[in-house]
DNA sequence: TCAGATTCGATACTGATTCTCATTTTATGT
DNA sequence: ACATAAAATGAGAATCAGTATCGAATCTGA
């Protein structure tokens, strides 16, 4: 007989996914999940955190996002139904000048994004999608001294 | 007496470059660039082509793209006044599901750019923003076979 | 032609992520 | 409690894109 994959339950995924969902309101990096996990007295590989991140995303319970262009991605937990009380799909807005990552829920934003997806068939995910781009101080720090 | 960079001819410089003309049409990788100006007679060391591209991006003349999540980047020639006959500026989308690039001149979406500039001060730069979702095919290979 | 500044490129390195594979763990049937 | 197959783990090697180093090759104006 052939069980299903992902069946067995292991201390280290769930300690795993407790980490995620205790600190489900901010971006989690899998290099710090190595390590806080290991700090508290379990250890998990890099390869285990990685293999888990993919299978949760997948699974839709974890976000990734890429929120730097260097190919380093963080994570998000977005709960069972990723709707209601967790975090709301938003946009991220990230200053490429001073690295600070902003989050934009904005409903101007998500009416537009509606509008692709009709006018030109293509289901924008702002969950996943980073602008970038200058900040307010940034700008005018670049603009003053000049 | 100091001479300003960037100042000397060299024929690395001037093949990369004329490679980035004649392609100005689309992305190119720095893998690509690197490969193709060997089997063009003129071999680029990597370092070479990067330290190019980082210098005619500063200068406005080449635009970076981060188009996958993974770190990799492309380059396209902007031109001189990166304005008129080349590639304006313009808003990527790209599949998650099957990966495929697609270049969106929508007004909409800058309308995007333009509202989060107004309401939130973000300067959203456009080269270097994309837009994950899904296309329209994948969306209906997604929801057709349930 | 000369000296000094700039550019080149082989090579080593980085950082994030994935792959490999031998070694545990776990979930059952018995 | 036992055996056993399926699944999970993790150490370490491998990738991959890009960056840093640094001596050698080039270029330019005088």
């Amino acid at each position: 007989m052939q069980r299903k994959e992902g069946g067995y339950r292991t201390k280290q995924k769930s300690c795993l996914l407790a980490y995620l969902e205790t600190h489900a309101d901010r971006h989690v990096t899998a290099a710090e999940l190595v390590q806080a996990l290991a700090s508290d007295g379990t250890p998990v590989g890099t390869a285990t955190v990685y293999r888990h991140l993919e299978r949760l995303e997948s699974d839709g319970l974890v976000r990734r996002y890429a929120l730097d262009d260097r190919g380093s991605a963080c994570w998000q937990y977005a709960g069972a139904e990723s709707g209601e009380g967790g975090c709301r799909s938003h946009f991220h807005l990230k200053c490429t000048a001073c690295g600070t990552l902003f989050h934009l829920d904005c409903d101007h934003l998500n009416e537009i994004a509606a509008h692709v997806t009709a006018e030109h068939g293509f289901a924008i995910d702002p969950g996943r999608t980073v602008f970038y781009g200058m900040c307010k101080t940034c700008a005018e720090k670049a603009a003053g001294p000049r």
